[in-house]
DNA sequence: TGCTAATCTGCATCAATTGCTAACTAGCAG
DNA sequence: CTGCTAGTTAGCAATTGATGCAGATTAGCA
């Protein structure tokens, strides 16, 4: 994700409206390797400023994924995480606390797969499963 | 997924009983690959059997599953789908039509991994995003 | 044939997300 | 510096997928 001050500027040649809603949001994710909920991040937005709605987290983290600038994740349980990494890369995510961590993972394109005939893939996600150390 | 016969004899083994309802469920997702939600199974169990409830099909799935003889599978939209193969596979979505479709992956264990230190790995995922054939 | 624990149905509830709209405001034009 | 207006926000309703609950029903055994 583009730091706070690129992004006033990239939201700003799309046409949108840079609130501090907005600027905040752009502040609370920039380097966040947390993977957030929606509702974390809205809980993080409601120290600093009481009030923002959760609909409003909703919309601009929406925003930013069409922009490209966030990742989506489902770690196929509970709400969807955010991620300002937009790397090629994977998750593990912790099944006892929910922790997710980042995972990078050589030659994923060189697998050796059956059953993609007439399939045209665009993306392809890994995702590990298990204990992180503390709840090991 | 084991037979409709073998499950009959499986549920009575743990204590559970045999209904008309279980039993057209263990024919619906016996050899299914359609990787169908609850609520088509639902669709497809009221034709014979109106009056069952949505309720029950979940209920049975969730049995089933909690026994290893189907797998959830989750997409990233929409309703978890069930899966009667339990050999170790992977799946393609179509971003478009939503139809999964299984994938076999060779050596997916021997990926060259970084960032997994700490975590024991109970199980792997891989997703492909695309677009199937009849879409493209 | 009768008993009883397990099951089924139908409905309430929940969690996550999106739809809607009146009030508000960023950012530009004058 | 003002006023305008398209875009935004807050708050609440609605939706979707799934689970909790309880009274009526039934599989399976004595
Ligand atoms: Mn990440
Ligand atoms: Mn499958
Ligand atoms: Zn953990
Ligand atoms: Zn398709």
């Amino acid at each position: 994700m583009k730091s706070p001050t690129e992004l006033t500027e990239a939201f700003r040649a799309n046409g949108l409206k840079v609130t501090p809603q907005r600027q905040l949001l752009f502040r609370l994710m920039h380097g966040n390797t947390m993977h957030p909920t929606a509702d974390a991040l809205f809980s993080e937005a409601s120290v600093q400023m009481p009030g923002i709605s959760l609909r409003t987290v909703y919309q601009t983290l929406t925003d930013l994924a069409s922009m490209g600038e966030l990742r989506l994740i489902d770690v196929g349980a509970g709400a969807v995480r955010f991620d300002p990494n937009v790397d090629d890369h994977h998750h593990v995510v912790c099944q006892t606390c929910g922790d997710v961590r980042d995972v990078y993972v050589a030659d994923s394109q060189n697998l050796s797969i059956d059953g993609l005939d007439g399939f045209a893939v665009d993306s392809t996600s890994i995702l590990f499963h298990g204990s992180c150390a503390r709840c090991a």
